[in-house]
DNA sequence: TCTTGTTGTAATGTCAATCATTACAATGCT
DNA sequence: AGCATTGTAATGATTGACATTACAACAAGA
């Protein structure tokens, strides 16, 4: 299985929210064209965001800000907030090994700590990611699309 | 979401082969009982290690043994044998981000390339992890068993 | 205070993947 | 030939992803 698109969306969103955040109010239908998403499960990863205490979402009037540094969000809170793996766990066990056969009853003992360490170096690339690394590289491409603006 | 288990089921298979093949043959059924998983399925991920080159299989006559020393066989292959990721993309990006917004047409080019950083950590550090490692812990907690055969 | 634009969320539907299960032809020993 | 086993198709249950409709709650401006 891959890991849910809901985390490519949510740092689509928050470079809309950086590159258009002064200029434009980021609504979620504003998301929801840029994304071209359902507003409503943009509204969904906005609420997973917020509970993660990353973007506040103004209720009535509409909008979305960033509420830290971008330097000081990593991908990995990103993947946190939104819930990509289930209990945080990555690799799926099968649920019921036999108690009866020496290799089913140890299995997790032996299987355990190796795939942790797997999904540590994951979470650890994740971690040394921020949203200031992808500002930095979203500047350059609308930069150059700038430079040649009918390119295609 | 999750890794597939058919990656710790395929782990598990091989666990079994090593530890029961020379006194058992170690057939679907065999594996069905010590995964507590139906012999279709575990005939389905033997049938995916054979395509791999990674075991052989008896038609007819039945049984599977490995075909490489277990130093030569990596999480990494068993993990590509299995194909627990669709494409080798460990990321679903949302298909059609928007051709009119500037954002959401250099997403791709934006994130791409952090994307594969992190899938490479993850592939990285399942190809450092050796089924001869799995074998070593696996012989450790089976021989604690016999010390103290009736502890629970 | 009424209107307007928006958020939050429930309900429903489609689709794809996982895993279980039944069934059976093909295979290769004995 | 008989037998245990593999390979595979077909069917079903369950789950998560994402889309969509609908609407109450909300905030601000007219």
């Amino acid at each position: 299985m891959q890991i849910s698109s809901r985390f490519t969306l949510a740092v689509h969103i928050f470079v809309c929210i950086d590159t258009f955040g002064s200029e434009y109010k980021v609504t979620s239908d504003f998301l929801a064209g840029s994304t071209n998403v359902n507003p409503v499960i943009i509204r969904k990863i906005l609420s997973q965001l917020k509970g993660a205490g990353l973007i506040e979402v103004a209720r009535g009037t509409g909008g979305t800000t960033v509420t830290r540094p971008l330097d000081k969000i990593t991908f990995f809170d990103i993947y946190n907030a939104v819930e990509c793996v289930e209990r945080g766990e990555l690799f799926h066990f099968h649920e019921n090994p036999s108690a009866n056969c020496p290799v089913g009853r140890n299995i997790h003992h032996i299987l355990d700590d190796k795939l942790f360490r797997v999904q540590s170096a994951l979470e650890k690339e994740l971690d040394s990611i921020t949203l200031a690394d992808v500002k930095q590289d979203a500047e350059k491409y609308l930069r150059e699309e700038n430079i040649y603006p009918n390119a295609f």
